[in-house]
DNA sequence: GGATATGTTCTACGGCATAGAACAAATAAG
DNA sequence: CTTATTTGTTCTATGCCGTAGAACATATCC
């Protein structure tokens, strides 16, 4: 069929992508996920949907090179491509449509 | 590991239950999903996720009497159950916190 | 009772989600 | 200098999910 959209660990790994700008690697993407989620992610977890996601031309990366740090080796940089941003601009747009009118909460002190 | 979310399919399927209310089943899921994703959606690919939503048990459906239409028959309706709910504010959640502040759109005019 | 409309069930297959061990490469320690 | 420690990536197995659409079921209409 025509493509429908990516999964959401796909989403949610691009969304980490894009945030962290420049700096957007396995480890830095597999933290701030985990905040943003409040959930345990496996290291496999972040890596493979970052394979497919390369695979699909939603990402590229490069190698930086290695800092002078305790274990400081080469780090696999990760950003989006313009089909990443694009695939993101309509997964907003979308979403907007499907949670749109998403029943008020009823504030803490009222419940 | 611990659960992770629902998928993609699953969460839209329960959303279109949800806005449906009591007019809940097959094709006016398949309908309004289609209608708000503006993509095609197999029948099979509403039902499986319908049935794998009953079975974890975010969704319950009974069968409707049969309606004095031209092929009138029972409707299996869908509703959520507390459980489903409670999937779905958790998501919203999530999702708030993944897209906070994603970049303000350009008006159409301006581009 | 055959045609037509509405609705659901069945099921196959490829692809994705997820975990974590293994591997690699840097500096620090002894 | 060689072993430990830290940071980071690759590999890969397994089970579950996504997706399609034919088949089936059951209404009314002619």
């Amino acid at each position: 069929m025509t493509d429908k959209y990516i999964s959401r660990p796909e989403e949610i790994v691009l969304l980490a992508v894009r945030k962290l700008k420049d700096n957007a690697y396995g480890i830095t993407i597999r933290t701030l996920i985990q905040e943003m989620t409040g959930k345990y992610w496996s290291i496999g977890a972040v890596y493979v949907p970052l394979e497919r996601l390369e695979k699909k031309g939603l990402l590229s990366s490069f190698n930086s090179d290695p800092s002078p740090e305790r274990g400081g080796r080469r780090k696999r940089l990760f950003k989006l491509t313009p089909a990443g941003v694009k695939e993101l601009d309509e997964l907003y747009r979308i979403n907007s449509v499907l949670w749109k009118d998403y029943p008020i909460l009823i504030p803490e002190e009222n419940k």
